[in-house]
Parts: C-alpha cells; structure tokens; sequence
RNA sequence: GCCCGGGUGGCGGAAUGGCAGACGCGGCGGACUCAAAAUCCGCUGUCCGUGAGGGCGUGUGGGUUCGAGUCCCACCCCGGGCACCA
C-alpha cells in the first residue's frame, strides 16, 4: 500500500544526506548499552574506582524535568569519568516507601505494591530513554522484602547498641496524613511539608533513633566534607551547636533569706551563653512546663500560673518561639525568687512560653541589658534594666549584644570579699573569668547545648517499613529475633477512606508470641519514617547480593565513600543529615568499616525546574512532559538543553532552555561527521593545516576544564563555537585537510560522548567501523599545541583600547613596546609628545600612559 | 537582625586584574524556493555620525591600580538559609 505523499517528497529530493533522526538511533544505543553491560562494573575491577550517585528516586511514574536535570548530570560525569579510564559505579534504585502509593490506595483500593511496581516500571523506562546508564543489576527497592530484611536488622542492631528507643514524646501531629512528623519536617509556619495541615502537638509514645548523641561529631566533621557551603552551614543550624554556662540559683525569700516552705536545696539550674553578663541579671525565667514550678510558686500566683501553664502546654512549640511584639501576654510571675550567685542578691522568678522545657536547663537567667528578648520582657512587666556592658558611643539601640568592656561588677553593695570582678574585660575574657569563677566554687559548669532533637522514626503507616518488635505483657518490648526478619505487611488489607492504617486493626499481624516467654503478644503497627531507608541505601549499591549481612564490609571498603553525590538542596538537613548519622552509627557497631565516618565525600546540588516563575509540579499542573520531547526533538537534545542552558546548581526557567537551538546544533553535528553526506564541503589531501589542529586541541582542553568545574553550559558553548568555525572553514573556497577535519570531527564526537550520547555513539561507530565512542579514551591536549604562533597585542593609551597589533607570541617586552609605540593610533595620539610610562605584559597587552 | 549567594544587551548567560557581551534564544535583513518549512549567509549593547570613526556602558557611590565586571570600603535591590534555642 502506498502512503499518501507528504514530507516524503522532500526527503527523497535530497536523498543524499540522511538525515538526522533521534528516534532511529536512540532506542538501539539503549539497548545496546544494557545488553553489553557497557556500565557494569564489579567489586573486583582493577580500573580505579568511583562511586557516582544520584538520589534515588521516589518513583512517581514518568520522570520529570527534576529527574532529567538531576540524572542528566549524572549520568553525564558516569560517562566522561568512564572514558578517563575509571570504573564508575553507577547504581539505581527506588525510595519506593512512602505516602502516595499509601494516598493512591485509600482512593483506589488497590494494594500500594501493586501502584508502586507498575510507578517502578514507568520510571525506569524514562531514566532509560533520557539515556541513562546504570548497573541495573544493583538495583534496590524500598519495599523489597530484601531490603526491608536488613533495615530491620539495622534497626535492630541499633536498639541493642541503645541508638533506637521508645520514648514518650510530645511530637507533632499531621492530622490530614494522620502520621507524626520529625521536626524536620514541619515548616516554619507549623504547617507540614508534605500535606501542609496545621501541624498539632500530641504526647505519644514513639521511636526514636539517637542522633543526638552524633551531635558533635556531625558538626565536626563537616570540615572535611566539598559540600556546597549553604547545605554545610543549614547543617551547622539545624545543630544549634551553643557554647555556655549551666549554673544554680537557690530558691529563697525576696530579702534573701532561706525560704520555709520549698525542699532543702531547692534551686533554678539556669543555661546561659552569656555568663559574662550575670551581674545585669534582673530576673529569671522558668519553661511553663518547668517541674519546679509546681514546688516554689507562692499561694496568692497560684491561680494565674495554673492557667497560664494551661495555655502554654496547648501553644505549639513554633508558635511559643515566636516572640514579636508585646511580650506582656506570654509571662507570668510566680511570687518565688531565686539567688544570683554573683551578686547574692534575689531575682524574681517568671514563667514565659518562649522557654522550652526541652532545650538547656529549661531555664535562663534574664539580662534585659544585654538581651533584646529580655528587654523586650522586662520592659513588659516593668523589671529593672541594668547595663554591664560599656555602650559604644552613639548607640540608639535598646539591648546591646556587641562587644565592649564591662561596667557596674562586682555589685559593691553585695558585699561579697571574693566577688567576681569583670570590670573592663571584653566579653570573650569576662565570659572566661565568669566561667572559671563559678567553676572554682562549685557553683556551675561549662556545658554545650545542641539545638538538634533525635530522630523520630514512628510513622502510624501502613506503606514504610514495620519495626520489627513485639509488645508482651510480661516482658514489656521485645525485639523481634533476627531469624524471624523480614517482618512484613500483610497483603489481605483494607484501605479505608478514615487514613487509619490497615496494620492498627489486623489481627493476624498484631497477633504474635513472644520469643522470650512464649506468652502473647502484641506486634508493633508503626513502619518507620522513610528516611530510615534512604540512610543506608548507598551501602548497600556496594554488595546489594549480600544475603548475610546488609553488605559486605570488603565490598563498602572497595567503593565508599560516595565520590560524587548528586540530588536535590531540599534535602540538606533531612536526608543528608541522617545518612551521615546512620553511616557513623553503622561504622561503630562495626557493620561499616571503622574507617567510614562519611558516606558523601563531594556533593552537588543542582537547581528546579520552574515554569512561569513556580516550582514545577504535579499538583500545579504545570508540568513540561520529557516524553513528549524526547519523542520529537530526541534524548540528546533534551539532554544539551539541560546542560546548556545556566550553570547546573542555578533554578532554571523552563521558558530559558533552548531546545530548538540544542535541536540545531546537533543536526549540523550530524551532517559534519556523516561520511558522504558532505557534499558542500571541501577537503583535500594536503597536510592538516596548523591552525584547524590547534584549534582541536584547544577545545579539548577547554571542554576538559569545563567538565571539572562542572561548567556545561559552557563547555557545549565551546562546542557550538567550535563548529561554527569548522563548518565555515570547510565550506570556504579553498577549504580544509581532510586529516584535520577528520581529526577535528572524531575529537569533537569523543567531547560530545558524555553529554549526547547517542549521536556520538552512532556517528562514532559509522566512521570507525562498528567502534563504540563510549569505549575511547577521553582525548589530552598536547600543552605544546596550545600556544599560537601569533597572538593579538592588545595596544591601550591611558586604559583604553585602540589598536591591535597581531605579533609573534615569543615576542618580548621590547618588541611589544616597539610594536606599539609604531602604531599610527598611538602616534597620533600621542601628538609627537613622549610617553610618561609604558607598561608592557607581553605579548598580550601594552598600555602607553601619556601624563 | 545575622549568615551565605547574586545584580553584565530584549532574554539565558561568557570573561586566571588586561579586547566586556563568547555561545544560545529572540529580532532584523538576505540567499535558496512557485511558495513555505528546513538549511545557509550577514547584522543585532547604547548614543552621536551618511561614513570612517567617536562618546557612554557590567546595581549605586567612593577607593586601590598603568589598567577593575573582576580587588577593597560603604550603600541599594533580588534569592536562599537562620532567627529571637537562652
């Protein structure tokens, strides 16, 4: 059957030239690239190695533009690090736990494994088509029964080690996704971050895993880390990490005078960072939820505390911090006082909302002087402001926290004969002296205070990973033994529009016997938040066949640390906190080399995607399909648009990214290199000219340099630029060598290999008999075929630029000078007078100063 | 408020203290074509000038230097993080 005429007519009338076409040329390198394992490597490999890894993916079906920009780069270093002779291990797995497959089957009924499979299948077909290579046979998923095998065990390694533990906790609480989420995950504004419900505050029992007890060295060893400096400093932040004093101050009479009616003893612990400032302490203040307040308020403040301890315990922890404007409202007076050591005076005692019981002491001693929140309270409740440090002049403010020597200590009415003088130190000694003051009575002592909580991992879902314990009557929480793992969900579940999870209420899971006494028991309905899954994901890339342990120690030895890790910023203080801690965790149980203290030695961050100034997404609506182009316009030009279009770590508008030019480019590429379809060039058999060789080198050397600051956008330019030279030098009358067009177009594909894969490959393996590019080495500048012959003198007068000259690059300062000097601009410019300087950088640039 | 980034044509952006605007997009003109698409060629910071040429130009104001987009100081604006965690 003939088909109706329509662009084929076209097609035939230039039949000469075949014509560049993705769709012919793409699906077979995929294949080709899978079937000869061309990016397998094994634990053995001889080759130096690498570990290249992206964030695996939360697979949501078809990839987006987040997906193709974050495995474009990827795959891009895969390729390149490949040809310089390494062997690159490049794995790729699923973060397959998670809410919306749980969502999609409360909807839709169906089991979220089934949603989660065929969302697998999607996914991987994409990262196939954008280009992709991976050593599949790597691949992890989530909710694999394998995988969710050794997170348990590794849970349960670290409940042993004490790392893991039931705590009771008041935790926040997403009343949309009924689930409790880590700090982490609750915005600023107390709103969650996945289904942004007003967080509420619960008191649960929960999982916790002890990342607290990494604190320091998290911080520590930030050091060492080539991480962007934002996500270094995020991490620093959410640490908190406080240098301070924690000292006593007893309870007593406001004259002074011991107090009858509390504990022998009784006394306000106080954490401060601004011990220097003590003798401007004018009052303290108590968390609402403090116990000693139920021991030391007086009977006539008793009513007041009460309700405003109420009010307190119902405010969220986001909204207690917020402290803006008139603080007359958010404290309370108990009556008590307490003793300030360094002056021996007594201080009233408050309660404000903005102390949290959980950080420090749960109690800071008040210096309205040196402190804009104290000020702010004392101003308030109309408390006395005393200043202990020296005002810079001109100084408007209300509390002063710079430097300045300190003023008014020792209180002279004190009367103390071994007082703590401060007087005319700077903060930093005062803090010292203060410190040691305190420290040689036996009043107080140095501590360090770290804002960050431990993690907690109870999630009240049914899609994430069960924590593998028991409850019994008898003997109380009970690990589930490693013989028994994987504990997993049960198929037979219903999904029922409440949210609750099916694990909560079905009775063949809950049911079990405890391996201790053989009683009853109850198993434990919490999965764990899916970060724990991501922690450890990259150590097991590295032996993911182990069946005897999560991995071999010899096969994490061969590859970690991750060489280069690539993902997302939104992910700094969630994901890449908790993989360093579970590394570190998992290195001193001695599951991971003792060695292995990081998991991501360098990390990269690249910018969203955003259309029409929005982040792109799924619930906006405004996604751009990569399919779509990918059908049309081809991989490799989706791929050159990516890299082209900004610096890799910058946002991207959408609207920015030049496909057609990408699409353009490429077409040129193909009719340059395609042997035969060249009949507007002209090559002959002459030598290969100097400049077109020099010219070869000096874009390897370029687009080398590029790629290792990470420059794509520039390196493609150089490209582009470079084949715009080549095609109008062969296009010229008297043309070029076919050597050095040969040579120039072969080194130009071996570029391009990396970031257009599939062109390179198929224009590689029609030139060289069936050769596969990605196989060649990458190609080294001779450094001696950088340097011209001739370079352009760049002749200034006065700064500014008015002649150039061209002159041998061997030229010296005394032949540059006279090079310029002879220029008629400078002549004339000069006007017969002589120079008052010249300043020669040969052979670039000589500046002729006139006065 | 503090800490990081960043301000360069109509747009995305190049530029070891030495030719600002590479490369791409967009625009304008031309070639090919019956015509269009595709492709190719030329122009495209701004002002003055018919032209050759010249003046002005990298957020603002100072400074260092023979020479500053680049270094220093102050300020303005934008983006991100932290923020009243004692």
């Amino acid at each position: 059957m003939p088909r109706p005429d329509t662009e084929d007519d076209v097609d035939r009338s230039d039949a000469v030239v075949e014509r560049y076409d993705p769709q012919s040329i793409e699906p077979r390198w995929q294949a080709y690239w899978q079937e000869h394992g061309t990016y397998e490597v094994d634990n053995d490999d001889p080759r130096q190695r690498a570990y290249v890894l992206c964030m695996y993916p939360y697979p949501s079906g078809a990839a987006h533009m987040g997906h193709v920009r974050n495995y474009t780069f990827g795959d891009l270093l895969t390729r390149y690090r490949t040809m310089c002779g390494e062997a690159v291990l490049s794995p790729m797995g699923f973060d397959s736990f998670g809410l919306p497959a749980e969502n999609a089957a409360i909807r839709t009924g169906r089991h979220p494994r089934e949603f989660t499979d065929e969302r697998i299948e999607e996914l991987r077909s994409s990262i196939t088509r954008i280009g992709g290579v991976y050593d599949w046979r790597r691949e992890v998923r989530s909710h694999d029964p394998a995988y969710i095998h050794w997170t348990q065990w590794i849970f349960l390694q670290l409940f042993e080690a004490g790392l893991a533990y039931r705590g009771f906790a008041t935790v926040n609480w997403d009343p949309v996704d009924q689930t409790v989420l880590a700090n982490e995950q609750v915005l600023p504004d107390g709103t969650a971050e996945r289904s942004g419900a007003v967080v509420e505050q619960r008191d649960l029992e929960q999982w916790f895993l002890r990342i607290t007890d990494y604190a320091e060295q998290l911080l520590d060893d930030l050091d060492g880390l080539e991480w962007p400096e934002r996500v270094v400093v995020q991490q620093r932040n959410w640490i908190g990490r406080s240098e301070g004093v924690e000292f006593e101050m007893p309870i007593v009479e406001s004259d002074g005078s011991p107090r009858s009616d509390v504990p022998d003893g009784a006394a306000v612990r106080v954490f401060t960072t601004r011990v220097d400032t003590s003798f401007g302490m004018t009052f303290c203040v108590l968390a609402p939820e403090h116990p000693l307040v139920e021991q030391i308020v007086t009977p006539e403040h008793r009513a007041p505390v009460e309700a405003f301890v109420a009010r307190s315990r119902s405010t969220s922890e986001v909204d207690r911090l917020a402290v803006e404007g008139d603080l007359s409202g958010r404290g309370c007076a108990t009556g008590a006082w307490a003793r300030n050591p360094f002056t021996g005076r007594a201080v009233p005692v408050y309660l404000a909302d903005y102390v949290l019981g959980s950080y420090g002491t749960g109690a800071v001693m008040a210096v309205p002087g040196e402190d804009q929140r104290d000020w702010d309270f004392a101003t308030a409740f109309g408390i006395e402001i005393i200043t202990t440090v020296q005002r810079p002049d001109g100084f408007e403010g209300q509390a002063y926290t710079g430097d300045g020597p300190h003023v008014h200590s020792p209180d002279p009415s004190a009367g103390l004969d071994d007082g703590c003088d401060l007087n005319g130190l700077d903060v930093a000694t005062a803090k010292q002296v203060a410190t040691e003051w305190l420290v040689d009575r036996g009043l107080g002592e140095a501590v360090v205070n770290y804002r960050l909580r431990d993690w907690l991992i109870s999630r009240q879902r049914f899609w994430g990973c069960p924590i593998p314990i028991l409850h019994c009557d008898t003997c109380g929480i009970v690990p589930v033994p490693l013989d028994q793992l994987p504990v997993l969900a049960p198929d037979d579940v219903e999904f029922t529009p409440t949210g609750q999870s099916p694990l909560q209420s079905h009775q063949g899971f809950l049911n079990a016997t405890c391996p201790t006494c053989g009683g009853p028991a109850r198993r434990e309905s919490d999965t764990m938040d899916t970060f724990v899954d991501s922690s450890w994901y990259f150590l097991r890339f590295c032996d993911p066949w182990s069946a005897q342990a999560p991995f071999r120690r010899e096969a994490v030895e061969a590859w970690m640390p991750v060489d280069q890790y690539i993902g997302g910023a939104e992910h700094a203080v969630l994901h890449l906190m908790y993989a360093r801690f579970m590394t570190k965790a998992l290195s001193d149980l001695g599951v991971a080399p003792p060695e292995l203290r990081e998991p991501f030695h360098r990390l990269f961050t690249q910018g969203m995607i955003r259309l029409d100034g929005t982040k792109m997404s799924k619930s906006k609506g405004n996604l751009v399909a990569p399919e779509q182009i990918i059908d049309t316009l081809g991989a490799d030009t989706l791929r050159l648009g990516h890299l082209s279009v900004k610096p890799p770590e910058e946002d991207v508008d959408w609207e920015a990214v030049g496909l057609e030019g990408c699409a353009r480019f490429l077409h040129r590429v193909w009719r340059l290199a395609l042997p035969g379809a060249t009949p507007d060039l002209t090559l002959h058999d002459g030598p290969a000219e100097d400049d077109l060789t020099r010219g070869t080198h000096r874009l390897v050397a370029e687009v080398t340099a590029a790629f290792d600051r990470w420059s794509y956008h520039v390196a493609i330019a150089r490209c582009m630029a470079f084949v715009n030279d080549l095609q109008r030098a062969a296009r010229s009358p008297d043309g070029v060598s076919r050597s050095g067009f040969d040579h120039a177009v072969d080194t130009l594909l071996l570029l391009l290999a990396p970031a257009a894969p599939h062109i390179a490959a198929e224009l590689w393996a029609r030139r060289h008999g069936g050769d596969h590019v990605h196989e060649q080495s990458w190609p080294v500048a001779d450094p001696a075929m950088l340097v011209e012959e001739t370079t352009t003198l760049v002749v200034q007068v006065d700064g500014k630029v008015r002649d150039r000259i061209e002159v041998p690059t061997s030229s010296d300062e005394a032949a540059c000078v006279a090079a310029a000097l002879a220029s008629a601009k400078v002549v004339e410019l000069l006007g017969g007078a002589a120079p008052a300087r010249v300043v020669a950088r040969p052979p670039k640039v000589v500046n002729v100063v006139t006065s």
